[in-house]
DNA sequence: GCCGTTTTCGGCCCGACTGTTTTCAGTCG
């Protein structure tokens, strides 16, 4: 079985777990952490660097010894050290730290005063009152541990960024009403545009911070309080999902604001520069000694470590803070930079508006041009297109393009990719469409090596243009295929193709870190709705925060530049070469 | 285990809330 990275990573953070419960140094426990993440997100296949020969410690937190067990992982599938940590304590403890309120220390303590080492064996402890005899563990931590295991297959760990967006947005005009309270901002990864959140983390200044707290609590979509203080409360909302809520006084906003954004890796790499020249930073302010020298806005504090401004989205502590201190941070792309959408579907598929109707609601949003790119017939569930009713649109297109101002439709086509790299649809209609969006809809399980070719094939058609969904994932649903991203992008740019970044909640790809070796090889990416109905192509908006994620600019996206334009850089791909 | 505009050794971000305590450890973000 080849070896992912998410299987390197998911073997340092079963280490760490070990570790920490083994009690073992904490700095030592968060260089596994940080390997796992920084392999987890790297974006370039870990077999692929080492069969290069490159050197990995220079990748960020992987030094000498790391960079040795990444190797041993990637050759043998395990790691000594691991096996060696399981001879000392049973594998499924690293399962009991996942429960709320287990950490470290509870989970040694259940391990060597009551031999407990599965979930099953915990909840029998807890069913029988035998957890509150332990140090350290009382009536309510039993409760809590018990109610922890009964609830355990309910509620969806991570919901994407789109459904999140609909409860934030309905707290926080719920919370600006509060008499008193000044600002109300949701931070934490909905801010940064992460792909999913895990919770939602809402950042409150007032002048009345009692009076902002009681109102958090009893908002009517809360079931449960999990916490509360002077300063800080966790409520689990009807949805089942997490909401945290900080309240500060005004002139610290800009440093709650910054807190309470993250990342955390993010935050601890801005605290270390603070640290480093005699400041202190936490979520009230930027303080030199008892003097609070920065802290109103977020600007203020990354000035007071000599940086710029780092829009959230970069704050990943993947290499934007040494960007920011060179003056070098991207202008990152805007929604308002867009000027067209060159992936929709109509009714004549599975989408449920008119050509007319599509064209109106984009010229709506302010897009100078719209591409119908409907399925093709292979997509029988969609009703995709052959040759024969594509002929039809086409004529329909022309006719409404004669009528149509202020947009213009262009010809297109989703055409899927077969597994030998072939396109469904025959050349001379393919001639005589605008553009050729080819799309893998099946035989999602090829191996990496049989996927990557039969992409790269289908790039080599004369008249492909844009591949949509490059990684075809689908959140929570369907894993990315496994296919050499770097060997598709530069045969994108080798060919002028490009590549989508699909704005579908549920895809959101290409993913941020491909964006970002898009950008590196120079190949433009193209920022697409896929919508299927007019209100979808709000969805352009998560698009455009993957797109930021993945650090692109104005320029390197496809679809910011005017019609005339894009016709010339389309119409370079559709020439047989 | 990593790392270096003070360092190849000695550091490594910082604070709130809960429950079990009776001054604080553990957990969480």
């Amino acid at each position: 079985m080849p070896v992912h990275n998410a299987d390197v990573a998911a073997i340092f953070d079963e280490i760490a777990d070990l570790l920490e419960i083994q009690g073992a140094n904490p700095f030592r426990i968060r260089a596994y952490r940080n390997a796992a993440r920084t392999v987890q997100e790297l974006g370039r296949d870990l077999r692929e660097l080492l069969r290069r020969g490159e050197d990995l410690t220079e990748l960020p937190g992987i030094g000498d010894d790391l960079a040795g067990k990444i190797a041993e992982i990637v050759e043998t599938g395990g790691c000594a050290m691991l096996n060696k940590l399981h001879k000392q304590l049973p594998a499924a403890l690293t399962e009991l730290l996942k429960l709320p309120g287990l950490g470290p220390k509870r989970v040694k303590a259940l391990y060597h005063e009551l031999d407990i080492h599965t979930l099953e064996q915990l909840h029998r402890a807890a069913r029988d009152g035998r957890l509150r005899e332990l140090p350290g563990f009382g009536a309510k931590t039993e409760q809590r541990i018990l109610g922890a295991l009964e609830a355990r297959t309910a509620a969806p760990r991570r919901v994407k960024l789109a459904v999140a967006a609909q409860y934030a947005d309905g707290y926080r005009d719920y919370l600006a009403k509060t008499p008193g309270v000044r600002e109300v901002v949701v931070a934490g990864s909905f801010r940064r545009c992460r792909e999913t959140v895990g919770d939602l983390d809402i950042l409150v200044t007032t002048d009345d911070p009692a009076r902002a707290m009681k109102r958090f609590v009893s908002y009517d979509e809360v079931r449960k309080v999990l916490a509360q203080g002077e300063t800080r409360a966790t409520v689990r909302l009807a949805s089942g999902l997490q909401v945290d809520v900080r309240v500060v006084e005004p002139g610290s906003f800009g440093a709650a604001l910054h807190y309470f954004t993250g990342s955390k890796a993010h935050n601890i790499a801005i605290r270390r520069l603070g640290q480093q020249r005699g400041l202190k930073i936490n979520e009230y302010g930027v303080f030199k000694g008892d003097k609070r020298i920065a802290g109103q806005t977020e600007e203020s504090v990354y000035a007071s470590v000599g940086l710029r401004y780092i829009p959230p989205e970069l704050r990943e502590d993947r290499g934007e803070i040494e960007l920011a201190r060179a003056n070098k941070l991207p202008k990152l792309v805007e929604l308002a930079d867009l000027k067209g959408d060159l992936h929709a579907h109509t009714k004549a598929t599975d989408g449920h508006h008119s050509l007319n109707e599509m064209a109106l609601a984009a010229r709506g949003r302010g897009l100078r041009y719209l591409a119908i790119t409907e399925h093709s017939r292979r997509l029988t569930v969609a009703h995709g297109l052959d040759p024969k009713r594509l002929l039809k649109q086409i004529g329909e297109i022309d006719r409404l393009n004669a009528e149509l101002d202020g947009i213009t439709l262009l010809k297109g086509i989703e055409v899927d990719i077969l597994e030998d790299g072939g396109l469904d649809l025959p050349d001379y209609v393919l001639a005589q469409l605008d553009l050729v969006i080819g799309a893998v809809h099946s035989q999602f399980h090829l191996s990496r090596a049989r996927q990557t070719e039969r992409i790269l094939r289908a790039m080599d058609h004369p008249y492909f243009t844009i591949l949509a969904h490059p990684s075809g994932r689908l959140l929570e649903r369907r894993e990315p295929y496994d296919v050499d991203m770097l060997r598709i992008i530069r045969k994108a740019r080798r060919r002028g193709c490009f590549l989508e970044l699909n704005a579908q909640p549920e895809r959101l790809d290409l993913l941020d870190v491909h964006c970002q070796m898009a950008k590196d090889e120079g190949v433009l990416v193209c920022i697409d709705s896929d919508a299927h109905s007019i209100g979808e192509f709000d969805n352009l908006r998560y698009g455009v925060g993957q797109a930021r994620r993945g650090w692109l600019e104005k320029d390197d996206v496809l679809n910011t530049r005017g019609l005339a334009e894009v016709r010339k850089l389309i119409g370079r791909t559709m020439s047989p070469a």
